[in-house]
DNA sequence: TATCATTTGTTCGTATGTATC
DNA sequence: CGATACATACGAACAAATGAT
């Protein structure tokens, strides 16, 4: 019996009781918690106290609640997509989406026209509020059922300097890089990666569960003249994907071994 | 007066209304929430419910809430610090920690021995359960306050090709470059980027707000016969930092304009 | 400096709804 | 169907941080 007196708030110290017996290996991971009744019992607190504790503890990603069944300390395997990285990876604009993941389209993509942000405007070298056209994707590995969204932003001005792009508005990322090739760009990229924390229509479309961040990709292709001509933005749960660089530089390597 | 009485639970609605307002401008950046008896007012219920929505929208990142003044919505500005992405650039060795950004370090070092980990052993290509050298610094950026945790992992394996390593265990990477570089090594790696919810020391150390992921890279070093041979991972708050790969395919890009 | 009103944080109690088995 | 377990909701009280008086 460990008695709970610690530190601060009552549910902070449960909280952490938990939390220690999960990282210790008390509680293996798949295997079960003791239900809200049991910790009530177990800490003599009520309810409230014990799905507070609960609720903290999701929040760290600890633990997979259950409606009807119990909480369930959540596995921490690696995750089961690893998105190559792509800079430093010329090749003429041959580039299928993001990634050697055999992505397939869930639905048919929607195109649209939107403005610039702030994170947006500072990639593309625009100011804010500028015009974009948009075109979003939701993508789906149907080996591991991962999920994603994808999305394109072009801005006006290259629309407008390369026609046939401004027909076909929204081509897949490979259909664009192809026309900008073939407008005469020596293409190069950069690729930014941030994380946040889903908004709830985010978490529905990449069936995300409990505190699983975001992984942002972003990526800027710049065309011969040097200026940022296209955006590519990949959004994926953390829980699943995780993004490698690979090397190019003085030596070329072998593949690795367990990849 | 918005209507609460869509879908699912009352605090869902409320939060769903609260959210509708931030995202459309209605809060501003840095504005106040009501308080919470003003939205029990406003929405008709009660308190429980009100903080139920509160903190539903705390865990998207959408405000953050102060013990005695109120909840204000957040401003989703771009990161303060961007951290270069190194694959691709080998100059032989020289690599201090991780970024232009000039961390300074908090503490002294930490040294210590610990195991592989499933991630730790497949980036290393090593068996789980295997014996490491480990060492930890807090690092903090003294121009934006940004904080990081950085830990070098070295084997037992490496520790003992390289002599000069085992003597002076754990340098700042930058040594520990240039050691293994002596020792012969031609030295070339690879990056994984990782995002997840902190653990609350985590979120003590790095000073996160509610709901802030945190950025994991792990860079492999591999020498030579390419092999594994050191592992440095850095820890930082996706609040503060993205990650950012530039080029170095065919072609040099000229620094790029607004950085 | 001290006090007070406001606001969020914590904790209890209680009741009912809903998913799972 | 019933038992179990989590989800939602209300009410009430006190603690603690904040800012103004």
């Amino acid at each position: 019996m460990t008695e709970i007196q610690r530190p601060g708030a009552l549910y902070q110290q449960v909280a952490a009781a938990i939390r220690e017996a999960i990282l210790s290996g008390e509680y293996e991971p798949g295997a079960p918690l003791p239900s809200e009744a049991q910790l009530m019992e177990r800490y003599k607190v009520s309810r409230p106290t014990v799905r507070n504790a609960v609720s903290a503890l999701r929040a760290e990603g600890l633990i997979d609640v259950h409606h009807g069944k119990g909480s369930f300390v959540r596995s921490d395997s690696r995750p089961v997509v690893s998105l190559p990285g792509y800079v430093g990876r010329t090749s003429g604009g041959r580039f299928v989406l993001h990634g050697v993941a055999a992505w397939e389209q869930a639905e048919e993509p929607s195109t649209y026209r939107t403005h610039t942000t702030e994170t947006t405007a500072h990639l593309l070298e625009l100011q804010v509020e500028e015009a974009l056209f948009g075109c979003d994707r939701l993508l789906i590995d149907p080996t591991t059922g991962t999920r994603a969204m994808h999305r394109t932003l072009i801005p006006f001005a290259t629309a407008e300097a390369v026609p046939d792009l401004a027909e076909a508005p929204h081509g897949e990322p490979a259909t664009v890089y192809e026309i900008l090739t073939k407008a005469g760009h020596k293409l190069w990229w950069s690729e930014t990666v941030r994380a946040s924390m889903p908004l709830p229509d985010e978490r529905t479309a990449l069936r995300l569960p409990d505190a699983a961040p975001v992984l942002h990709l972003s990526r800027v292709t710049c065309g011969t003249d040097d200026q940022p001509l296209i955006l590519e933005e990949l959004r994926v749960g953390a829980d699943r994907a995780e993004l490698t660089y690979r090397i190019t530089a003085d030596k070329q390597p072998a593949r690795r071994a367990r990849d």
